[in-house]
DNA sequence: TATTAGCACTCTTTGTTGTTGAGTGCTAAC
DNA sequence: GTTAGCACTCAACAACAAAGAGTGCTAATA
């Protein structure tokens, strides 16, 4: 008993239809508004088949079927292969994102309201953490007597701006040497470099700025260190209420809270390591409160390095085709943004 | 017909019981549960006066009685003359507060986590737009070829960092002089001040800097009022699932829909002008999408200069005698704080 | 005269029961 | 191999009854 034909066109008409319709869906029922050439009863019999096969399940034995995630599974990957992108909105889309500029930040932050607006599910948008990423440039700026702001932008465009409190005072001219210094000798390593091993020898061979060195560096990367949170931007997190399956309060509630954890959709996110886009489905997300939901993640890098993510994520019954085109669509031109700067 | 002993009492009663349970109480009920000293027969007389007064209303002939806003207002008033503050977690708190530095936005979003954690409610924190501020200090920061950074540190604490396309390149030196001319002229300037008089003034008078002046401060200006939005904090926006007036999935969605429209809440929240608690109760609200929430606004002001917002938002069955001891807690360490930096 | 007991009445909530209809699996006929 | 027919299942819905918490009114009471 394998996948034949026609077992396949009976399943993807199950699986278009639930997506739409989110109810349990009959063998009569698929006749009518599906074009499938056979009676109710030879549909009875090959979704009976489709059932052991693990691609349908039934929520009692009186409801009509629904796909698995084996089944979203098989849909997606077809979708995949076809890759069949619409074009819409193309132009307008590209104005507004090539009109932005800026740290990348902003650029997906911007991306993912633009993607909950067009898909009507929640995007997620998740900047990479400091420590992987290299030195740019780093400015220090005396603001008052007592404070330092250490300007940080790395290669992923992050900007981070730790105030330091620096008792004693400190000119501008002496701020600047010492950043000069620092951007000699720091510019283009990774932070987990400059941390583990430069520090010291910078201390050491730094003599006529040891002792600002000593005070500040440390302070710095102490800083920079407690707010070295992956950045994590929601959008649309109410669109779960447009979803049938979320009108119980307990699941949107449990749906929401989940979204409130950081550090589990950043772990779930950053968990994808390839390059493009990247679909799990229901149970196959690493973590049980996602059981009910699928998570689109595009990733992007730019010579290795990740420069951020971004996310759809919604029921499993996801308009897995619609999603998968917008965020292809939205993709290149972030890639396009990435190559340019 | 007035508001005598015995009235208060009943309609004190009838507030706390419906703060705890939520349910519609009535005259039996209230005699077992509080010691009023009549019977229920009385109570009910009291009860029919007091719904004529405004003060009670009825779901239906045959439930008990649950407080009006008016009622709240009433009990609101009695607390917050009464002032039983609490010192719980008074030790932990201050050590935790103090121990953070750094902008204003920092400390308001670290509290306003605290606040939702200690009350179980939403929190809100708020920024100050930038436009009224003063400027503090302006830093140009070459980063490469084609980009700066100016680095804009405000008298509220607010550090906006707004990446400028600049194609021909300049190096730190000029960016240094630009950068000390622009603070010698304009430091302690509100920015609408600057933005309205003196750009032209500035142009004229520096005119060895005149090109990189004409270009430059007009894009910082330009993207200033791009990104200046009130900055927004949200935390502890699924703790309305806790409460059952919010079972009712349509009031959560509007109440969770509610809290994304960020203009509509930092209308709410900034309308409050005075310094201190402020307390707006279900209708009282400017809006009707939160005509059954109470919203209980701290506002920070420094010199008469208001530096931020901290609020909470709730049922209008909200326990306020705990949110206000919290909230006061919280606020005297921010003041404190405020002063000394 | 203010308070209270008693009573009839109201209305929501909860549980029961029957009906409907969409769906199934199985069997026998085509 | 496919399909018509049939008995069966089960959720959803509506109708109905009973329970229970509450009310307002009236008459008795302190």
């Amino acid at each position: 008993m394998d996948l034949n034909e026609r077992k396949l066109k009976i399943l993807q008409a199950i699986v278009q239809d639930y997506i739409q319709t989110a109810e349990p869906i009959g063998s009569r029922t698929l006749t009518k508004r599906y074009n499938i050439g056979v009676s109710p009863a030879t549909i009875r019999n090959e979704m009976a088949d489709l059932e052991d096969l693990g691609y349908l399940t039934q929520p009692h034995t009186s409801a009509g079927r629904i796909p698995s995630d084996k089944a979203y599974r098989l849909y997606v990957d077809y979708l995949l292969q076809m890759k069949k992108i619409a074009s819409f909105q193309r132009d307008s889309m590209k104005t507004n994102l090539l009109k932005r500029f800026g740290e990348l930040e902003d650029v997906l932050q911007y991306s993912s309201k633009i993607l909950s607006e067009l898909t009507n599910y929640t995007s997620i948008a998740l900047a990479p953490q400091i420590k992987g990423s290299r030195l740019k440039h780093i400015q220090l700026v005396p603001i008052d007597n007592e404070h330092i702001i250490a300007m940080i932008v790395t290669d992923t465009g992050v900007i981070k701006k730790p105030l330091l409190r620096f008792s004693g005072g400190m000119d501008f001219d002496y701020t600047q040497k010492v950043s000069a210094l620092l951007n000699e000798k720091l510019a283009g390593l990774t932070f987990q470099d400059i941390e583990q091993k430069l520090v010291k020898e910078l201390k050491e061979e730094a003599h006529q700025f040891s002792s600002i060195i000593q005070t500040i560096v440390p302070e710095v990367f102490k800083t920079l260190e407690e707010i070295d949170d992956f950045e994590l931007f929601l959008n649309g997190t109410t669109n779960i209420f447009n979803f049938p399956e979320f009108s119980d309060i307990f699941r949107a509630k449990s749906f929401l809270t989940m979204l409130e954890e950081k550090s589990l959709i950043s772990n779930m996110i950053t968990s994808t390591e390839a390059e493009g886009l990247t679909i799990s489905i229901g149970s196959e997300n690493p973590f049980h409160q996602a059981k009910d939901c699928s998570l689109i993640t595009a990733t992007f890098k730019l010579e290795g390095n990740t420069m951020g993510w971004l996310s759809v994520i919604g029921p499993t019954r996801m308009d897995y085709s619609h999603v998968i085109s917008v965020m292809e669509q939205i993709s290149s031109y972030i890639n396009q943004l990435l190559k340019n700067r």
